[in-house]
DNA sequence: CATGCATGTTACTTGCGGTAACACGAGTGT
DNA sequence: ACACTCGTGTTACCGCAAGTAACATGCATG
């Protein structure tokens, strides 16, 4: 029948597609966010035009793989958050858990978070926002969903919510980032810092003597 | 004489250095960050190789140009900061120069924070972690130094200064990217949700009835 | 056996970064 | 007056990567 046959040819084409995508993380993995299709195709053991084919342009295989690491590194942060522990210790363990996961595979979050890098034309046809760094916004979101759910914020709670997500993940980004590249001090402590900073030691602070205060 | 001679000629050279830059920034400003050298070189009324000889490669035009805009913009926000408020004040005054700059222009905006998409094979001899955001590395840097210098954090000052540096930075750039993106809200809004955030809130507020709090 | 159809290939076009080699114009020493 | 240098500019080219067209092949089905 048309509908077994399909499905049939669908799941040899998902395995297939699968099969490609692991390729090209290998090859990503080794070159960074600038290896070019010939290079994934070669790892793969094909060429081209299959890659085309399969994800239509370099951006479509960026996507597809920029998606599967963002859900695995967004189903570890749902746990993390979802722990059952009380508020500042799930926010220090998602903070750890996130760190954690970028400083294993800096190569893998470099091309997250810059996804674009590498390609020559292949940006004029793609609409750069839709790029940049969706996990970022994925993550904002996702955290601002919790927050709203879980805390009472007042009738604004919704706005606030939003706002407070995303600025919470690009401080973990930034922080994060940051501390990747110069390693000033232990992941644990950073953890502490950036929560003490989230439990407002910036405006407990006192001024420093002999000026005026920050 | 010799030396007459040299400063004459190289104040000629600067001048056209500028006149070059500021010709890449009206095409950075009109094509995006994927502006090409060519498109570039056509605005300037010169050919390529000149833009070579003057700025080595795309990456030197591009730090070049990064950097006359991230001075700029460092200027202001140093000038909120700076001013005679108290801290609050102060760093929603700063938070809204930021916001403000990032909204009058998004497309330098872009450029700065993305400034290796559109390279094509001029990434590979060129250090892409010098590249990526020098900008937020900057503005946390800053931040920590005037965190470090006017509050009393005690013995481990000096590392929280530089951590809060970077997470406050990269908390004003996500959510000012998704801000700009989605438009949510007043800029006015966003600074002062950004700052009760800062100011310890999200530690302060409640849970919701009917769950464990977040 | 012929007909689709997915999968694979080679060979090409286009466009960009970057460079080599040549051309012109002005000031300078003899 | 003449060659020399030096900065500024050009055209023409190379290499490389994205993306595409056209052709080949294996396998199911009428």
């Amino acid at each position: 029948m048309d509908t077994t046959q399909r499905t049939e040819q669908q799941r040899s084409a998902d395995r297939r597609r699968r099969e490609l995508l692991e390729a090209a993380d290998r090859v990503v993995l080794r070159d960074g966010p600038q290896a070019s299709m010939n290079a994934i195709a070669a790892e793969a053991g094909i060429t081209k035009p299959i890659l085309y084919r399969h994800f239509g342009d370099k951006g479509g295989l960026y996507a597809a793989l920029a998606q599967r690491h963002t859900d695995a590194l967004l189903d570890s942060l749902r746990a993390a958050l979802d722990a059952p522990a009380d508020r500042r210790e799930r926010v220090e363990s998602t903070l750890d858990t996130y760190l954690g996961a970028i400083e294993a595979r800096p190569q893998v979050y470099r091309f997250l978070m810059h996804p674009a890098e590498g390609g020559q034309s292949g940006e004029q046809g793609f609409d750069v926002g839709k790029h940049s760094a969706p996990l970022l916004r994925r993550m904002g979101e996702e955290l601002a969903t919790v927050i709203e759910e879980r805390l009472d914020l007042g009738p604004e709670g919704q706005r606030l919510a939003r706002v407070w997500g995303h600025g919470i993940v690009g401080m973990m980004h930034a922080a994060g980032d940051w501390w990747l590249g110069e390693r000033p001090c232990s992941r644990a402590e950073l953890v502490r810092s950036l929560a003490d900073l989230l439990w407002g030691r910036l405006a407990a602070a006192g001024d420093r003597v002999g000026g005026p205060g920050f």
